[in-house]
DNA sequence: AACGCGGGGGC
DNA sequence: GCCCCAGCGTT
């Protein structure tokens, strides 16, 4: 066979593949709920969202029947919290119209809410056994290093090229297998900073013949960071319980619960009594302010909702704002 | 095509 | 600091 080295990517994956729950199953519900969980996010870092998820939501049918805030409150420190809505959206398209079948080609997948095109092959071939090439950004660094190709990565033309380049290599091989082995040799050797001696297939790489390999993959540059000032108020009633807005479903924090908003930007409270949190959100610094109101009345802020005080630790809220309720203790 | 969307880890 | 992560939806 012409790809022979293939074969060698295919026997290191399977003597060294990492041990992962969702590998060890071909249920399309488990298969889905890992790959959302893992859109733009560290294996280390979703891994316990996962089990925890399985744990509370065994089924399609148990998750599109749950309540939004309990779900936000599990996805809560995870970040890109649309996932999670739109995690709901599909929940109950896939119990409540499917009679909870998922469906099992890439064109119907990929129309099901925060399915693009990544997790629709993903599903595809690791629950269906489909020929569909996963393009993630492991695959993109290492096609791009392995044919030193220099093009940016970006455009809808260079994904084209980039799947059309797995499917050619994916032709002998088990579809789920070659996928997975893609993204492990991207995860765990063909790194930012790549590992290359330990990699299985460094004497086929391009890039790395042609020292060319902190070249790619061509991406374009990240934009210059902005400062944010923002000013929080939580306030507190007689009876103890707590004032709170859920954000609205587009833009930031979409479903969490935060305090109501003071100011934000040159509003400058120059009182001691703000706790001041530099916050690291989406490559902008915010520093945010928080501050404590006691004997609060509900009246004084339109649109929020009253938390009575047992409810207190079912809310799901921003990572910044759990910082703040831990250093008062609060929470 | 460009931008917004989180939080964490590595160096 | 900077980069990037099993990307997607909106504009």
């Amino acid at each position: 066979m012409k790809n022979s080295f293939v074969s060698t990517w295919i026997g290191w994956y399977l003597d060294n593949a990492r041990d992962l729950p969702w590998r060890e199953t071909r249920d399309p519900y488990a298969i889905w709920l890992s790959e959302i969980i893992l859109q733009q996010t560290r294996v280390n870092q979703g891994l316990p969202y996962y089990l925890r998820f399985v744990e509370s939501f065994p089924t399609v049918f148990d998750l599109a029947s749950a309540e939004e805030d309990k779900v936000l409150k599990l996805w809560q420190g995870l970040g890109y919290y649309s996932r999670a809505r739109n995690l709901m959206k599909t929940a109950k398209i896939v119990a409540f119209d499917r009679k909870g079948v998922f469906p099992n080609t890439y064109s119907e997948l990929v129309k099901l809410p925060g399915l693009g095109p990544y997790t629709a092959s993903a599903i595809a071939s690791f629950a269906f056994g489909r020929a569909e090439a996963v393009i993630d950004g492991n695959a993109y660094r290492v096609l791009s290093r392995l044919y030193d190709i220099d093009l940016e990565i970006g455009s809808q033309k260079v994904y084209e090229s980039f799947r059309q380049l797995a499917t050619d290599l994916m032709m002998a091989t088990k579809p789920s297998v070659f996928n997975q082995a893609l993204m492990e040799l991207g995860a765990v050797i063909c790194l930012p900073k790549p590992i290359c001696e330990r990699c299985p297939i460094s004497d086929q790489c391009l890039a790395l013949q042609n020292k060319s390999i902190h070249l790619r993959p061509v991406k374009k540059k990240s934009k210059p960071k902005e400062r944010q000032a923002h000013y929080y108020v939580l306030p507190i009633t007689p009876t103890g319980d707590w004032i709170l807005e859920k954000r609205p479903g587009k833009g930031i924090w979409s479903g969490l619960y935060v305090f109501p908003l003071l100011g934000e930007g040159e509003f400058n409270p120059k009182s001691p009594s703000f706790l001041q949190l530099k916050h690291l959100l989406s490559h902008k610094e915010m520093d945010l302010h928080f501050q404590i109101r006691e004997f609060a009345s509900i009246e004084d802020y339109p649109g929020a909702q009253l938390i009575p005080k047992d409810k207190h630790e079912e809310i799901p809220f921003p990572v910044p704002f759990l910082m703040a309720l831990k250093h008062w203790k609060l929470l």
